[in-house]
DNA sequence: CGTGGTGGTAAAGCTGCTTGACCATGTGCT
DNA sequence: AGCACATGGTCAAGCAGCTTTACCACCACG
């Protein structure tokens, strides 16, 4: 029995690659896909696009990435008809990023995925332990910064 | 109360986006303090090199990457004189990798800190839940395939 | 022996970024 | 009105962490 304080790490495996595989069972099912050519950096990107819309510098702020990273995939997506951009008419240096009805449908299509990874997942170690799996998960993520 | 095969993911939020968040917290961890000019990917490798040592495509194989870049890896490491590598007297085309007492050091110094960092993750949501939480994850972890 | 499989390397290319330089527009001050 | 400085965005180059393609060296077999 260990003791109140240890962390049941004695497997010798430790969390971040507990984490890493599970992220690779969610990387593998989408790249087994049809996305039309999308990949997880630009679900990731789309997903971070509100209805309202967004501004480059803001949407990149918001992925921690720089502003020109930000517009690289935003120069994709629009070409791919997921974002369209349109001048900020108080700002006319800003473009303001708006998902297209294709990327809504994205969007939405991934989120549905996403469930239904996480109800079979929830099945395998049963619903309520899932439940508070992903409850610590929350409140880790949303984490002291 | 929700129903019984409900998955708690109505706020909004996906698994994918918490996980990468908690696994953001480790990099940035790490990223902020001085490994000697290693990076999480070295870390990987170097944590995958057993005592008895390991073939460069067993190695790779294992990380679930081609054999080249497992090799470009293990150049790297025994540049920094992290591992070291000999022939397979057994089979001369084969390189078996091996840690130095160097890599030894690194590895322990590795996993004494995500020890710590999963210690303040127990003390932010409990001992007990954070317990319960690692079962789930090493469960899931372990997969179906 | 030769024929095919396996261990490893070399070179080029791709993704997902960053850094640095720059231009256009906005904001505040005088 | 004029100027300084900040902010939104783009262009070009480069780096990390890989993959693909091509190849050579050695082994195992019949």
């Amino acid at each position: 029995m260990t003791s109140v304080n240890a962390v049941p790490a004695a497997d010798g495996v430790h969390v971040a690659v507990l984490m890493g595989r599970l992220m690779e069972q969610i990387r593998a099912t989408f790249a087994g896909e049809d996305w039309g050519g999308l990949r997880q950096s630009h679900f990731r990107l789309l997903w971070n696009v509100p209805a309202e819309g967004i501004r480059i510098t803001d949407l990149a702020r918001r992925l921690r990435m720089t502003k020109q990273a930000g517009g690289q995939f935003v120069t994709f997506l629009e070409g791919t008809g997921h974002v369209r951009t349109v001048r900020d008419p108080q700002d006319r240096r800003a473009r303001v990023v708006l998902r297209t009805p294709r990327g809504d449908r994205t969007v939405a299509a991934v989120d549905a995925r996403i469930r239904r990874i996480e109800r079979e997942w929830a099945q395998r170690v049963g619903p309520q332990r899932y439940a508070q799996f992903r409850a610590v998960l929350a409140e880790l993520g949303a984490g002291p910064g």
